[in-house]
DNA sequence: ATGAAAGCGCTAACAG
DNA sequence: CTGTTAGCGCTTTCAT
């Protein structure tokens, strides 16, 4: 087993500075090309491998971004990292990952222990936070990114989409469709304690429905990661419903495609027996038929706006604290217009 | 702006040495519990964020494990990545991901970069790797664990399955249930180039259907990671097939819910009509209609059981250097006995 | 249980 | 274009 090599026994061998050595790997335009090229020859024979993180303790810059999501299980979380972590590579970032399991408590402990990995920025999913993990991303002096939601007090910067109007808007489609006994489907309170999304979601609804003077229903799942519980979950109380709902709005993709799932597994018709919408999307809602009716966020380019500005602040850029992106309505079969079925 | 705070304030403001404020942060066991509460108390106060970049520096340990996989948009590839993510935050390691678009030379890219991260060990994703990756890999003396697939000969350890078993069984299935006319759906060449993977699978499928002195049919796709694209793909040449096959047995599950869907989207029935089954297994399967006849990898588990040997390798515990966790039948309603139909 | 001293491996002024 | 110098902030023997 060779002893690890350092660029101090580089530089002695092939009788250059430690300097030029660093130079040579790190900014190799400013060096000479007959220099360079001994020395890369040289590294390439001893195998010599640079040590990122002694270089970044004394520039100052670790290179590291932190995204803390709630889940990497779920396509649109994926997704979205897949947007953040292309632009960040672009760019000579590297990124690490923090898993909340949509708990803010869990929010606060894994921004505390990456504070000390002294990152160069913050990217998390949502606006609400504990104090403390307010506290502790202010006190980073990095720059930071809230995302999924919109808000007009950012703690830095913000990029997403308002879960209100995303929700107001299919409900609005839904209604211009005659459908007139609509449920909304929503985690139990417990559920969404740390989950603000959901309640907004749920606003939208309520709020254009009593616009149309029209009754709401809610239905309510408890695991809103489960695709298939909540489909169950959501049929068994539509099933035990008095009055005849028409069609169901689920707050989320993931209820959403379970529910459809559900559905058709029971051969009940969709949407000749009863439409189904949902607010986000996923890779799933495509291959389901019939397709689901919903609301998409464009997560991966949230990933990418996010990472983008948060490059840009980085940079001292100029950066526009609050980008919507806005969503977009997918017309799947999942329902049809009442009047002409 | 307040400036930065070292551990050198920190020791001098509160009048103990930086040894013991380090102590306290890192081992605090160690430090008698008048001098922890007052330190702590001071952190607390000041905000004073411990840098952990210098801290390995000095001590040697990074405290990074390098996952490398070859995308995270696929949910196998997160429900992997999940496995890892947990084991290693219960061991106090932190992951960077790499992600190779299923490419080799990109691979050793990532390889070549990671390498100047000092990471304490290695999780890759297969068993093939180009020259220069081995060399860096083997280099770097750290732990590696290869996954996804089984070997006589890791480079150091080994989780996974035998892709050719694999497939070799789902075919076996599949002649049980008498169908006689089986197609097999692969990436086409130039796609499995970098993915010995879909090698293995196509020979486990060839291998059983020579035992049966079966005719063998092979349907090729050239977008694996497109669930819609393959789907249409297979059916267009499935449709243009002079003889008649019953059942067609896709190489991954990204193809065999594609398929599944694009059957469905043309009201065509399975398995009445033609028989589905596949290699490798996902979240959407189980919301599909009907059910996939596949084969599950139990991918979390290969990620947990490599990451914890990998974990035993650090600690210098002996491990089993070759581990096959095996795969399952996953039995779906896609195929039916075609005796008893 | 605590302190003093040494230095991990690199980069960044600054000088030439 | 290259070298000299001076640490980055922490951990870790080795003492006491």
């Amino acid at each position: 087993m060779k002893k690890k090599i350092t660029i101090q026994e580089v530089a002695k061998k092939t009788g250059y500075s430690t300097s030029t050595i660093s130079r040579s790997i790190s900014n190799p335009s400013v060096v000479s090309s007959k220099t360079r090229v001994k020395i890369e020859k040289f590294i390439k024979k001893t195998g010599y491998v640079h040590n990122y993180l002694a270089g970044s303790l004394k520039s100052g810059k670790s290179g590291f971004v932190i995204a803390i999501i709630p889940t990497l299980r779920l396509s649109i979380f994926s997704d979205y990292i897949h947007g953040i972590k292309e632009k960040l590579r672009e760019n000579g970032f590297e990124l690490l990952i923090g898993v909340t399991n949509y708990n803010l408590k869990t929010e606060e402990e894994l921004v505390r222990k990456f504070v000390s990995y002294k990152p160069e920025g913050f990217i998390v999913v949502g606006t609400k936070h504990t104090e403390a993990t307010t506290r502790l991303l202010l006190n980073s002096k990095s720059p930071i990114v809230e995302t999924w939601n919109i808000t007009d007090k950012p703690l830095d910067l913000v990029v997403g989409f308002s879960n209100f109007s995303a929700s107001h808007q299919i409900t609005d489609y839904v209604i211009s469709l005659n459908y007139k006994n609509i449920a909304f489907a929503t985690p139990t309170n417990e559920h969404m304690e740390n989950e603000h999304r959901s309640k907004r979601r749920l606003s939208g609804f309520m709020s254009r429905m009593k616009i149309a003077k029209l009754k709401t229903t809610i239905f309510y799942y408890t695991e809103p990661m489960n695709h298939k519980l909540c489909g169950k979950q959501i049929f068994n109380q539509f099933k035990e419903h008095d009055s005849k709902i028409d069609c169901i709005i689920c707050g989320s993709e993931t209820s959403g495609t379970g529910l459809i799932s559900e559905l058709n597994s029971r051969k009940f018709q969709i949407p000749k027996k009863l439409g189904i919408a949902a607010v986000g999307n996923s890779d799933i809602t495509s291959l389901l038929h019939p397709q689901l009716t919903t609301v998409d966020f464009k997560v991966e380019e949230i990933g990418i706006i996010a990472a983008n500005n948060l490059i840009g602040k980085i940079k001292n850029q100029k950066i526009k604290k609050i980008h919507d992106v806005g969503f977009e309505l997918i017309n799947g079969a999942s329902v049809v217009n009442q009047r002409t079925k």
